[in-house]
DNA sequence: ATTAGCACTCACCAACATCGAGTGCTAACC
DNA sequence: GGTTAGCACTCGATGTTGGTGAGTGCTAAT
């Protein structure tokens, strides 16, 4: 049964005010709140209706009534208009800061400060692959590897060796892992490309073998996906969400950056589509986020890497203003991006 | 006015109790519970004189005695003799770690885990010198600088360049840079050094001072106080501590790494005796830690460089533990320490 | 000095009454 | 037919009351 005009009129005011206040709302309050100029009765019979279509219900008899998650999804799909303003807040924070990792940290951080919601960013996720090594000697035990793969993301390894080796053996390993590993990725490597590189090392097989190690090991940190986060003590700002117990859990939760990494990847794979997703309650792929509302968007860099950003919330969550806050956050970080100035994508 | 031997017995059962219990202990149970053999009407004469020397007060006429300040003071001072058996646990879980910067991380982890309250540790403060300078070209666009700093953190630096430099300009400002800064600490680069090397970059010199404004930058990393903190959300668990928005409070400047250092900083400083120090209550140098008690503990490694390791639990912690635990934890640091092995103690 | 005894206090809890916001229903109204 | 005034009803929230029990302080006896 599809709602008429005045039913979801009502919806909206319902969900609008629940929004705001959190409580309950009663039908004398919709009458006086909405230019509907119907009175509570009318209101009333109304209201009972749409409880019995699913989209509120009342928590107890003498109290008002209170949206259901598929009242919260009509209201993301059909009723909410988006905020036309744009909040400029963020842009001026985001002003200078030139290393992918800081940015994305404050893109969190910002986001949180703006909504009073715990956020997350990842960072963007693509094909890494090798772009630049440099070993170096740095003492007489240690040689230092310098991993630099696509995107300027850098990583460092400090290769213990017990062999005394000349700086032209050194340079030799330079060329030789260079030669090699110059524009692959992590599944590129193989066995049989370490076969062919410990052939060419000769007598210093066994080094190689093991510093070979140690930089793989450097390109497979490089390819873990980072995910930085923010504002999670905002979920104590939201009793809604639940007791202390289930409230510490989900805190828990939120400093658990793995779970949130495939948390976000599953949202993301879930629906193909990008742009901005909205789960409510129990749509949410994650058990302990039941009472919340979880929303994603998703960035693009120009070179098709895509990073995702979440922001957790309860239920009654500002539906309207997180999702376009993220709108136009998107748009901006595109941007930024697509200027490639100001932003090293340079990790530490 | 000096606690006679019955009063030290009573206090510490008292203390005992409650640290157990988290209730108000009274008379009778005191009576059973030591093997004083007294009566609860004795008992709480007693009480009663410990309750006016301030040491234990009860919250309401009815109810048991519960430890002030003072009598928590008293008690880790003279009372609390501390567990022998040696926390194995940690031991294990440190095993093969070998960047000091997981090193740490694992510690403070490991620390919340087994005690329950939460934790932060900051890496150990010395005076950092350059260990070795490389400077590289990634791109067209890029000089990549790798700071290797004593004790082998490494620090990154993406410095854009807009003049085409060859191999041998590349060259020429490591040897520069490498002849000037090697062995500097922060504070030993001064106006006198970059003229100097002006001077001998000749036509290069802008580009120069561009590259040295980097790698400065990045020694200035290197320099920055790291800080780990774990279980954060082991504070909810202690409702004593005080309603949601004094725990949010509290949560809040326990995310707020600045402030921690601070803390940390501070304790340390006050009084400057190494080792362990417990503050109760008030005695902790930040606000809203009024209700909260903090133990700290230093550990050093060989060159004198020292760290910090602090707990953050409510006043009824268990003092014993805590203490006992850090107490192996930093003999077991400076072991690892002094070996200087399965340690390798860079950054990335 | 110790302790048995006792009156006293007060948090805690359950039972109960009251209040009021909000409902559903019915009957009257337009 | 849709709308609305009116009313009985529900039930959470709040407040009151009384009983219970743990624990105390004091006194008097041991």
């Amino acid at each position: 049964m599809e709602l008429d005009e005045r039913k979801k009129k009502i919806l909206k005011a319902v969900i609008a005010n629940y929004l705001e206040t959190g409580e309950p709302v009663g039908s004398r309050t919709i009458s006086k709140y909405t230019d509907l100029d119907l009175s509570s009765a009318t209101i009333r019979n109304e209201m009972a209706d749409l409880e019995e279509l699913g989209y509120i219900y009342s928590p107890h008899p003498s109290a008002g009534r209170v949206p259901t998650d598929k009242g919260y999804r009509f209201y993301v799909d059909n009723l909410m208009e988006e905020k036309e303003e744009i909040e400029e807040v963020k842009s001026t924070l985001l002003e200078r800061v030139d290393r992918m990792e800081l940015m994305l940290k404050q893109v969190a951080k910002v986001l949180a400060y703006n909504t009073n919601y715990a956020t997350m960013v990842t960072a963007p996720n693509y094909r890494k692959t090798v772009k630049f090594i440099q070993l170096s000697q740095v003492d007489l035990d240690n040689l230092l590897a310098v991993i630099v793969v696509e995107g300027n993301i850098i990583k460092n390894q400090m290769i213990p060796v017990n062999v005394p080796l000349d700086n032209e053996d050194v340079l030799k390993f330079n060329i030789l892992l260079n030669t090699f590993l110059q524009g692959a990725a992590l599944e590129d490597i193989n066995l049989e490309m370490i076969q062919a590189m410990k052939k060419q090392a000769g007598e210093y097989d066994v080094i190689l073998e093991h510093i070979f190690q140690g930089i793989v090991e450097a390109i497979h940190e490089a390819n873990e996906l980072e995910i930085y986060t923010s504002g999670a003590t905002n979920i104590l700002k939201y009793p809604e969400i639940g007791d202390i117990s289930k409230t510490s859990e989900l805190l828990e939760a939120f400093e658990n950056k793995n779970e949130l990494t495939n948390l976000l990847e599953k949202t993301v794979n879930n629906d193909g589509e990008e742009g901005i997703q909205v789960y409510i309650g129990d749509e949410t792929p994650v058990q302990n986020m039941k009472d919340c509302s979880l929303v994603t968007a998703t960035y693009k860099m120009p070179e098709g890497a895509t990073g995702t950003i979440g922001i957790i919330g309860p239920k009654r969550m500002d539906y309207k203003k997180v999702v376009s806050t993220l709108k136009n956050l998107t748009i901006e970080l595109d941007d930024i991006f697509k200027k490639g100035k100001g932003v090293n994508t340079d990790g530490d």
